[in-house]
DNA sequence: AAACCTATATAGCCATACTATGTAAATCAG
DNA sequence: CTGATTTACATAGTATGGCTATATAGGTTT
């Protein structure tokens, strides 16, 4: 285990929390990570089974039901039953769900956008492959579509 | 502001917070990631007032009272009274504290080491790049040291 | 001296996360 | 087919991190 890359790993996680928190505070976090996180899913991988939904954010099953829950409350989300297994639900976003997550998005960036004011276009670059190499390792697809 | 910058922020922060969850989950969160966040923050920046801790690490004043008091209490920071002020305390990291910090640097980093063992040097060079952009846009330094 | 600002502690609330458990459907083995 | 095992989701309980509001008291300014 080199020690680079041991301390690389290291530095990854202290800056992506670092940056999860500006963005928190930033935002004032009017909607709460799992709730865009989720959203996020599910936009991107299409509707989940809860269990799936849950491993995909990396939450328990229970802690995923509930925010399910919540969504479902708010619209955010419905539920299909799973024509497949009587005892599965299919979670899927709704419209309103979707635009949530796009002004949420768009809150985001713009909180930030005088954070990340001065990056030059190198700069740029580097973080967006950075965000590529991210997306892969950690891509919440974890069976062949 | 242009779409593609905005892009690029958003990307970052889901992509930050996924992996913070793959931390959380790899590591079985044995050390709140607010622990280590202040941990690390007194290690980088040495000894901080209460105050000033809460905002380097992007919590407010009351919520760090406290991670103090429980830091306090495992014995991984201890209070010095600000001479300078007395109402204030400072915040300094024990040597217990220091090790448990590397401790947990290291755990974090073998969880992780399976995550990204396909990285290339390419890769880690990108990476390394963008921690180092995210270090300078997130630094806990404030005011001039 | 009074007004205002600042530093920290306490109180109360909410949401996310976990583990443990329960119910019921689906699958497997004999 | 039956029983055992596994799987999917819901419920319950707990801990903790985060917030806002407020209180106490020291420090600074007018």
């Amino acid at each position: 285990m080199p020690t680079e890359r041991s301390r690389l790993l290291e530095d990854l996680i202290v800056s992506a929390h670092r940056l999860t928190r500006v963005a928190a505070q930033l935002t004032g976090s009017t909607t709460p990570a799992a709730v865009w996180r989720t959203l996020s899913i599910l936009t991107t991988d299409g509707s989940l089974r809860v269990g799936d939904l849950a491993r995909a954010s990396r939450v328990t099953q229970p802690t995923m039901t509930k925010l399910v829950q919540h969504l479902a409350e708010e619209e955010l989300v419905y539920r299909i039953a799973d024509v497949d297994d009587s005892r599965a639900w299919l979670i899927a976003i709704t419209p309103k769900g979707t635009t949530a997550l796009e002004n949420w998005r768009r809150e985001l960036a713009e909180a930030l956008s005088p954070v990340f004011a001065d990056l030059t276009d190198d700069e740029s670059t580097i973080l967006e492959k950075a965000v590529a190499i991210l997306q892969v390792h950690t891509s919440t697809t974890r069976k062949a579509a």
